[in-house]
RNA sequence: GCCCAGAUAGCUCAGUCGGUAGAGCAGAGGACUGAAAAUCCUCGUGUCGGCAGUUCGAUUCUGUCUCUGGGCA
């Protein structure tokens, strides 16, 4: 008989203390990690995606991490193609798996899966961007209201990125994104879960935000950047990343060291104000603060182990 | 001590030829299906430094005081 693995989700705004969480749990459970973080999949990329030092590493097994060079690309459909087969493997050897991550769109595809979406083609993308500039703002919008209506009322005309995948995708399945994402609508049970999210007081979080940006760069922040840039560029994608375009700005010299740190302060705060919107919309989340809900926490995980 | 320039939103500043004011940033809220640490949207009442004067009406003009720059001594 084939059994259904049951998966722990940690999920919660960058800085709330997601892998401590797990790594505490971790004691108590035979869990395995797997990181849903779509910048930690990079080596080298260390320090300024917080990844797991290698002594929390040893602490329990993870997974989804150092997967590919810094200028391979990545997406929603690479992650839980590799996680899938990941989630199987751990619950067969009688383990439980623990998706833990800030980057909310993967775990959502990991448990509610993906609708049949042609994947992305970096040339159409580029095609599409310069015909933009080339024909003029709103060119594309206009094309994509004659194509697929539905998914032009609910893209904003400035949103590029949307609008150049809503294309993309009409015209390499010859299908409407709009009827497509209808038809899915992340509405896949792929396995019973407990999702659990990390909460703070927002003011808390801040100062934690705050002192990390902090540690990244005592810990040489600048000297990774500078590794990177030194074996690709300084335009590498990978290197846009949020902590990592200041450190880049700093190394051009557009920027001083102290606003550099207040910038990557300032941005991580707004990206964690992000994760929160997205968190906040997905009503199966069950938020707990875990410096004083512990208790809480094993309760809701016995029971749902061993249901 | 004297001269000059400032003082307007949390910050930087614009503006009102006298009818109580608006940008950027910050902040808050939101959207999100193969780029998601990306991308995008919405939200602006604040003794216009204090006091007094002129005026129907002053944040705007005048006087004075305070503070902050810069200059001269």
């Amino acid at each position: 008989m084939k059994i259904r693995p049951k998966v722990l989700t940690i999920c919660g705004p960058t800085g709330s203390g997601k892998t401590a969480l797990a790594l505490t749990l971790a004691q108590k459970y035979p869990l395995e990690i797997i990181s849903a973080d779509s910048r930690q999949v990079y080596r080298r990329m260390d320090i300024g995606t917080a990844k797991a030092t290698a002594a929390e590493q040893r602490q329990a097994p993870h997974h989804m991490i150092d997967l590919i060079d810094p200028d391979q690309d990545f997406s929603v459909a690479d992650f839980v193609d590799r996680a899938r087969p990941l989630i199987e493997a751990i619950a067969q050897r009688g383990h439980v798996p623990c998706v833990v991550g800030g980057t909310g769109l993967y775990i959502r595809a990991l448990l509610g899966g993906l609708a049949a979406l042609p994947e992305g083609c970096q040339e159409l993308r580029d095609e599409l961007h310069a015909r933009e500039q080339l024909e003029g703002a709103g060119t594309l919008y206009r094309e994509l209201q004659e194509i697929d209506p539905p998914a032009a009322a609910e893209i904003h005309p400035h949103n590029l990125v949307r609008i150049v995948r809503a294309l993309e995708v009409f015209r390499l399945s010859g299908r409407r994104m709009s009827a497509l994402k209808e038809e899915h609508r992340f509405a896949d049970r792929h396995y019973p879960s407990l999702q659990l999210a990390c909460s703070f007081p927002r003011e808390e979080l801040y100062a934690r935000i705050d002192r990390r940006a902090q540690e990244m760069l005592d810990a040489g922040l600048v000297a990774e950047v500078e590794a990177l840039a030194a074996d690709y560029s300084f335009a590498l994608k990978a290197l846009q990343t949020l902590g990592y375009r200041e450190v880049v700005r700093y190394l051009k010299k557009e920027i001083t060291a102290n606003e550099m740190l207040e910038d990557i302060r300032k941005y991580t705060r707004q990206y964690a104000k992000r994760q929160l919107t997205w968190f906040r919309g997905q009503p199966e989340i069950i938020w707990v603060d875990s410096t004083k809900e512990s208790g809480k926490v094993i309760q809701s995980i016995d029971n749902f182990i061993l249901r």
